[in-house]
DNA sequence: GATTTGCTTTACGCAGTGTCAATTGACAGC
DNA sequence: GCTGTCAATTGACACTGCGTAAAGCAAATC
């Protein structure tokens, strides 16, 4: 449990994270890495086979030191169906910020690198079960409209909570993250719950933009 | 006028189109866009001084050619507020597919490369601006709801028009068509015009679903 | 002391971009 | 016909970045 922090794989790891974190980052070279880690290039093959690696072991690093699991707790003992949305979107919504800078990374090689699909879909997978809980709940509790089809809302709500809409508002349009969490829940309420009033509150303090 | 379509540079663009939309595309390397152009690597960077100049050319020589205005015309007859929106959505969300090959191309640069950033960025302007007149209609005859910021509304429905949702429905969750036009204009039709009843028919026909 | 482990240094092959120079072929205009 | 010019070709090159390979080195372990 002495995880020193100090063996070279973490190192590599951590210093990478950093990189990646930097609000301008480009998508790091195995150089950068390397340089960053105060470790060789060829140091880097020796423990990870290819950059993507390196990337997705990142990811999956950076979720075990923030513990989604956590951050995701307070969802899973809501009372009614539309609490748990209300918390599962304020949770998620919460923590991509935390995980953009990575994501990005990972989002910017997916297209033209399988692995990295791979690692950002079983990712996505992930997140989309706690969508299809809180999806269950509303159906669980009669507040999911009797035609909806819970598949179909569960896409739905995970399309809203995506991290490139998060990127969208946030960061294109410049949303601070409250006003980014009241929509979404607003939207997600209206489409998910037909709770029309959540909607009315949305979108009117004006200060939330940049 | 007589564009014969035989002049080099438009027929670089052509064969360029036609690898961009193939299904299972992947980024084309300027050889291949040579290959495909019958034409040698070089004659390339004779018309175009770079990849991304190749790409970014070929998104606007679409453009012209689908003519975007066209399509988007009915939208700007409608009457209502309402009526325009719905227009809008139904215009631009059936145009989506005609450009994703493209589109899909440039957003897997625009990450690495500032020219296909700007080039990407001017493009999704216009559709804002469609959008922009889209929420003004809606002020115009008093169905936003006072408290909201139409910046913020044209922010929203720019997000929810966006390629990544439409991508992320249809694509990954393999949403029909129809399917998603019919959600996305739900969402909007509650979040900016508060017509609730909208949503209550969206999500419903289970075989829109792949 | 010999071996193993972890890392360094140096080098190479490969793909892909972008540049350059020399050459060819066609089509002007005189 | 000769000359220029323009478009395109061929073949070469430099550079970046990935991934591989081999030899050496130094500290830890047996």
């Amino acid at each position: 449990m002495s995880s020193t922090s100090s063996d070279t794989p973490t190192r590599i790891l951590q210093a990478t994270l950093k990189l990646l974190e930097q609000p301008d980052a480009k998508l790091p070279t195995m150089s950068d890495i390397a340089r960053a880690s105060g470790v060789s290039r060829q140091a880097v093959y020796l423990h990870f086979p290819s950059r993507t690696e390196v990337l997705v072991a990142a990811t999956r690093y950076q979720d075990q030191s923030n513990d989604v699991n956590a951050a995701l707790a307070p969802s899973r003992t809501a009372r009614s169906g539309t609490e748990r949305l209300d918390a599962f979107v304020t949770a998620w919504g919460n923590y991509i910020p935390h995980i953009y800078g990575v994501a990005r990374a990972i989002l910017a090689v997916v297209d033209t690198d399988a692995e990295a699909a791979a690692a950002w879909n079983t990712r996505m997978a992930d997140m989309r079960e706690g969508c299809a809980a809180a999806v269950q709940a509303l159906v669980d509790d009669g507040s999911l409209p009797e035609r909806t089809d819970p598949e179909q809302a569960t896409d739905l709500l995970w399309t809203l909570l995506s991290v490139r809409t998060w990127e969208n508002l946030t960061q294109t349009c410049g949303w601070d993250q409250d006003c980014y969490i009241d929509t979404i829940r607003g939207l997600a309420l209206a489409a998910l719950a037909q709770d029309t009033g959540a909607l009315t509150d949305v979108l009117a303090h004006t200060e939330g933009r940049a």
